[in-house]
RNA sequence: GCCGCUUUAGCUCAGUCGGUAGAGCACAUCAUUCGUAAUGAUGGGGUCACAGGUUCGAAUCCUGUAAGCGGCACCA
């Protein structure tokens, strides 16, 4: 073995280096101004620390700030490793476990010793951290055999890390890392050669929370620090800034700002909507129905409370009970003494989901295969009691209406209709304004109902129908992923990406044979024998309620004009103009438009301001000149200037941008 | 459910050391008739989330409860 190594660099070019040489030494052989510039190595494609001795020849690339994606990475595990050290310099008792790097910074989870961290703590450890950063402390990996780290952790107190040590696969290479000589974490690294290559104002400690040991409910639980992390304060800056952009979206914030809902503690977790927000959905309802129709739905309405023995043979009183909210079957006790039920009496719950009552509906009469695919849909009210924590806003909610359906099928028909399924979803996204899309494919999880042949059929045919309608591509964020459907069937799942690029799951497809076989539903085949069909449990919006949240979110309240709940405003700016305002209104109301009149005795600054708030999509100024000509000066939110122009035309033009997709 | 935080007028928020509550917007009345993001004046409006406690005295300190917010866990 030769004693030099050949380093092939990405410009094509080579330089002989001595054994025992590291990426450091190639970079500063380059110049100092690489060496100091360089963060991290490509050696053979792999990222590893500028201090890593090479053992052959090999492929480099130095890592700069250029290489955003893998600075930011190395540079937020630092943050996290920094953040670990601080707190440990300032409650030494404190455990740390676990703090990988996020989406948009780095967390750190830490077992302290009187209770959690609070909000108020985060300044000092942020003061603590920089301190870290301007000491510039050397970064060091060190192999370390197993046993002995093992000791070490127990030595230190520090029982999660010695329990992970433990169970990290045997044969695999354990590192810690120093920082100086004085802390280590293990870790698998790269890191960044010292602290001090961390911007000390490209970082902020955002928030506290609770978390579980391994992400696990049975296990302690954690105190976890948040931190958002960036290579530069600029970059820092900017992410800070849409933070708030976002929050200026929120649909809570909108709901109440356009009058949409609200909710309150008496009813927490279901949603008042107000005239204008039901507007909103009766819109999309209608245009919901009129698809639904138009792709061989049938619409049914069932039971909102059910004998909890129908719930028993379902399956969902053992399992999801807890969710459920239970009505005694009784008259309750009309005295003022004494309880007001008896405690005795059968159980009813409100209903948590939909298809048990379609497959009671289904099994009404005799289904012949003639009748298949059969699609029963609802737009279905059901009550799920969540966890308290997990509400949130009209996203997550106690009642909510689902855009649901059960298509029975035979299994001969199955990839034909998911295929149908995923064209018709397909139009809805684009009508509503979501072209762009996921589409996972959730397999098979541990614990399952049915037969690994049923899993088979069942996921093959998910997918065979999803290549079928050529959207199993990058494009269409294509994934399978292992474990994570249903524990009656695979999921077909669908992800829209919001305008400023969030990700929501709404839409669903699971294929279920495990139902139909419970509660007994069945159709005579061509043969004369009964057979099982297959429930497609199916959703494209997912929740009502949800889906409206996001779309306020997605169009910052500016939704498309056939959705707005008020499409237009007349405002006068004097009021010798009123007589023609209100025949503008007329007309407006005549050709459909959702209208409302602004008369009141203020100035049109006013006026244009307080509507532009509320989002209204068009503004008709009226003023002496258009009532004498029969003209609008139309302002429109998504126009630089307004237009005048005769009545007719502008009607005509709301009538247009009002009317439904569907209906154009 | 778990951890942290929050709760004051319809809304957004001040309220210092414990001494019985304040602004802007909104609303009402009056004046103003005005050309594209806030006209002026006057006025009404609060069991300081709820229940206890400490204190001569509590929006303020303590305990509990509820809801909300940020996460965790959950999401049939």
């Amino acid at each position: 073995m030769s004693d030099q190594f050949k380093i092939s660099l990405p410009d094509g070019s080579s330089r002989e280096m001595p054994m025992g040489s590291t990426p450091a030494d190639v970079a500063a052989a380059i110049g100092p101004g690489l060496a100091k510039a360089a963060l991290a190595a490509r050696v053979n494609g792999e990222l590893v620390d500028l201090s890593r001795p090479f053992t052959g020849d090999a492929q480099l690339a130095l890592v700069t700030s250029r290489d955003e994606a893998d600075a930011l990475e190395l540079a937020r595990h630092d943050f996290a490793h920094v953040l670990a050290e601080a707190v440990q310099r300032m409650h030494p008792n404190t455990q740390i476990t676990f703090g990988p790097s996020t989406d948009d910074g780095f967390y750190y989870d830490f077992a302290p010793v009187g209770g959690a961290f609070t909000d108020g703590e985060l300044a000092n450890i942020e003061f603590e951290m920089r301190r870290i950063i301007a000491e510039d402390k050397p970064l060091r990996r060190e192999v370390i055999a197993r046993d002995e780290l093992i000791a070490k952790w127990q030595e230190a107190g520090e029982i999660y890390k010695a329990e992970w040590a433990a169970e990290l696969p045997e044969g695999e290479e354990l590192t810690v890392y120093w920082s100086g000589d004085d802390w280590f974490d293990m870790c698998r690294g790269p890191h960044l050669p010292s602290t001090g290559k961390l911007d000390p104002a490209a970082f902020k400690l955002t928030r506290v929370s609770g978390a579980y040991w391994r992400g696990d409910q049975k296990n302690d639980q954690l105190s976890r620090i948040y931190g958002t992390g960036w290579l530069n304060k600029k970059q820092l800056d900017a992410h800070l800034n849409r933070l708030e952009e976002a929050a200026k979206r929120d649909h809570r914030k909108l709901g109440q700002e356009m009058d949409l809902f609200h909710l309150q503690s008496e009813a927490h977790g279901s949603v008042f909507w107000h005239p204008k927000g039901y507007l909103i959905w009766r819109a999309l309802e209608a245009y919901m129905r009129r698809r639904l129709d138009q792709a061989g739905y049938d619409e049914v309405k069932t039971p909102q409370v059910m004998d909890a023995k129908q719930w028993e043979q379902s399956g969902h009183w053992g399992k999801y009970r807890e969710n459920m909210f239970v009505i005694p079957d009784e008259v309750p006790n009309t005295e003022d003494e004494g309880p007001v039920i008896s405690g005795e009496a059968d159980w009813m719950a409100l209903k948590p989901m939909n298809c048990p009552a379609h497959i009671l509906i289904f099994k009404q009469g005799i289904k012949s295969y003639r009748d298949l695919p059969l699609r029963m849909a609802e737009f279905g009210c059901c009550h799920r009691n969540e966890a308290h924590g997990a509400l949130h806003g009209i996203m997550r909610v106690r009642q909510f209406t689902q855009d649901d359906a059960h298509i029975f099928v035979r299994p001969d028909q199955l990839v034909e209709e998911v295929k149908s399924f995923c064209d018709l979803l397909d139009l809805i996204y684009k009508d509503l304004g979501f072209a762009d899309y996921a589409i996972k494919l959730a397999l098979r999880p541990d614990q399952r109902f049915g037969s690994d042949e049923m899993w088979d059929w069942s996921e093959a045919s998910l997918r065979d129908a999803v290549i079928a309608t050529g959207r199993a591509t990058e494009q269409f964020g294509w994934e399978e992923l292992p474990g994570e459907g249903a524990f009656y069937a695979p999921k077909l799942e669908f992800h829209l990406t919001d305008a400023i690029g969030r990700t929501w799951q709404c839409g669903t497809l699971q294929t279920d044979t495990v139902l139909p076989e419970r509660l007994d539903a069945s159709y005579i085949g061509e043969d004369g024998e009964k057979h099982r069909p297959v429930m497609l449990h199916r959703a494209i919006l997912g929740t009502f309620e949800r889906f409206i949240g996001i779309m306020i979110e997605h169009y910052a309240g500016k939704l498309p004009v056939w959705l707005a709940p008020v499409q237009a405003v007349v405002a006068t700016i004097v009021s010798d103009a009123d007589d023609y305002a209100r025949d503008v209104v007329r007309q407006l109301e005549a050709a459909g438009i959702r209208v409302e009149a602004d008369l009141r005795n203020e100035k049109i600054n006013y006026k244009v301001r307080e509507h532009s708030l509320k989002k209204v999509p068009h503004l008709l100024v009226l003023g002496k000149r258009e009532a004498e000509e029969g003209t609008v000066a139309l302002r429109s939110m998504d126009a630089e200037h307004q237009k005048v122009m005769p009545l007719a035309e502008a009607i005509a033009m709301l009538k247009a941008q009002a009317t439904p997709p569907d209906l154009r």
